[in-house]
DNA sequence: GCGACAG
DNA sequence: ATCTTGTCGC
């Protein structure tokens, strides 16, 4: 990977990896997939951005569902410790995303991550991660496959396959816009993948990503700007 | 041992 | 993620 290959990022502690690892399969065991019995008022969706590297600024923005109007939106930024490595992006980025969360005004009764959920070597992507902190449904939607083996869905709006790993089904590689690369959905905590799946594409109105965690990525590229 | 590898 | 120009298409 990268950090292995640049002169510039040092390289992981294997003694490090090795507490974060026993610590992600410490969460895992309470992880809940369930279908949320909520009825979906405010949706939000969160990103970060880095400004240079040891500063992070984390965004979220909340939406009234399904309308996605935007309602809210806030940010926090400050250091980042880890670098990033593949299967640990959460103690990377949680941190820092948490207290912007925490600015929130009204709370939001699902949180859309952008990056993986369950479909994580362990379980515990950032979306399950965070949703297992804040003790509420959370979802993720990457734009690359961690693990797992799919067959590319149909090119038109809506064709879905499934994301398989170790024979089960841990997310829906979903079409949200026509002949568009497709997207990773899958259930962060407190949630259930058909449910995902279904949120993301009410959420895919006009763009590859869905509106909450495209809006967070767009607001994360204009606050970044405000702070420099 | 050889690749793969979210953001 | 970030570094970066023009360019193709809706």
């Amino acid at each position: 990977m990268a950090y292995f290959r640049s002169f510039n990022t040092p390289p992981p502690d294997p003694a490090v990896l090795k507490e974060l690892t026993r610590k992600q399969n410490e969460m895992q065991q309470r992880i809940i997939l369930q279908r949320p019995d909520f009825d979906l008022k405010l949706i939000a969706g969160c990103d970060s951005s880095f400004i240079g590297e040891d500063k992070i600024l984390s965004v979220f923005v909340l939406l009234r569902y399904p309308e996605l109007e935007v309602v809210e939106k806030v940010w926090h930024h400050g250091p980042v410790e880890l670098p990033y490595i593949p299967g640990f992006l959460a103690f990377r980025e949680a941190p820092n995303l948490l207290k912007a969360y925490e600015k929130l005004q009204q709370k939001p009764d699902l949180v859309m991550v952008d990056g993986h959920g369950i479909s994580h070597p362990r379980r515990l992507g950032i979306a399950t991660h965070l949703g297992l902190h804040l003790n509420k449904p959370t979802m993720g939607v990457a734009k690359k496959v961690l693990v797992g083996k799919y067959t590319e869905p149909a090119t038109a709006k809506g064709a879905l396959s499934p994301l398989v790993y170790k024979d089960e089904v841990i997310a829906n590689v979903l079409r949200t816009k026509d002949n568009v690369k497709p997207v990773f959905v899958s259930p962060g905590h407190l949630m259930d993948l058909e449910s995902a799946t279904e949120i993301a594409m009410t959420c895919a109105i006009k763009h590859k990503l869905p509106e909450p965690t495209r809006l967070a990525d767009h607001y994360a590229a204009v606050f970044k700007q405000e702070v420099k």
